[in-house]
DNA sequence: GACAAGATAGTAATTATTCTCATCTAATAA
DNA sequence: TTATTAGATGAGAATAATTACTATCTTGTC
């Protein structure tokens, strides 16, 4: 829907220029810049724990107590699509399962959302290049490869069957 | 709520070992081996797709019309927790966001589902041991290492507070 | 300030998942 | 076998997550 990802953005960058990349990003987009989105993208910003629509909600409600829900997804949903934020996994909508309970990796295609296996014994070892933060203990690494799958990257035919 | 992982099956046994295998699990487990629990793993043992539940309870309604969508859900929940079967990632129940629109990883706890930043730099690239299957054109790899964050690994305390 | 394209709030509608409970069944022992 | 019973099932209600609809309001532009 869109070409190509523009400049991103350093996490370590100040509220403000980070603003200023938002507004600039939205002109670029033509989007225009309203007061929720710019409210939404500071709750975002501020967020250090990956919220989901509902916590946003929450938190945009404290400074634009008409928000509605919708207004919440809606912009969630273009911001994603223009590349302005990121999500923390792709959203298959449900739950996917498989009998397969050995760990293994997967392709996921970002356009249809079709799940390829990748078994483990297709990839490296993952290497950590220092410590974890924190006290977290990890019990496994999980690989998704993201991109398009063979239908989804092939030219789209002119419908000709 | 369940101790070790048992045996994990071979994704290239035939069905009938692999139905034995799940009749013995469900045994270890005081799971009661019903019809409904052998079709609807038969169909995922059949599955290639990575289907959703929704999937799963069309394709086990052709060999048990009055099957119900509660359970379906409620079994896969069952296998999931005793290990019989895998999810293609953590479901976190909602979208999870956030500012930060550089790739990079992520630490997911497996049981309260809080997510944590691990920078692209803290990770040597993703290497593959062959080619990949099909025609997929690969844009990305993201990491997601599970495991049980700080407060979940800590000993449950005795409420002190 | 006037205009047009597009955004918003409020609400209805869908989709995804969980829960409740009366009834039924698998597993075990007599 | 049959009796027993813990636990499973089906039907439907309930809840959570997400999207759609539409009259009204804003933003960006002139
Ligand atoms: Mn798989
Ligand atoms: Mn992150
Ligand atoms: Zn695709
Ligand atoms: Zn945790």
């Amino acid at each position: 829907m869109h070409p190509q990802r523009r400049a991103r953005i350093q996490p370590d960058m100040d509220f403000g220029t980070r603003l200023e990349w938002f507004r600039n990003e939205c002109a670029a987009a033509g989007l225009p810049c309203t007061h929720q989105r710019e409210v939404l993208y500071r709750a975002l910003v501020e967020a250090t724990d990956h919220p989901s629509p509902e916590m946003l909600y929450e938190r945009v409600k404290r400074k634009i107590p008409s928000i509605s829900l919708g207004t919440v997804y809606r912009n969630i949903k273009i911001f994603l699509d223009h590349g302005l934020i990121g999500e923390v996994s792709l959203h298959h909508g449900s739950l996917r399962l498989e009998a397969n309970n050995e760990p293994h990796h997967h392709l996921v295609c970002r356009q249809c959302r079709k799940v390829f296996d990748l078994p483990a014994s297709g990839v490296h070892a993952i290497r950590l290049r220092r410590a974890l933060p924190e006290g977290f203990q990890v019990e496994r690494f999980v690989v998704e490869a993201h991109g398009l799958c063979q239908e989804c990257a092939a030219p789209k035919k002119r419908r000709s069957n």
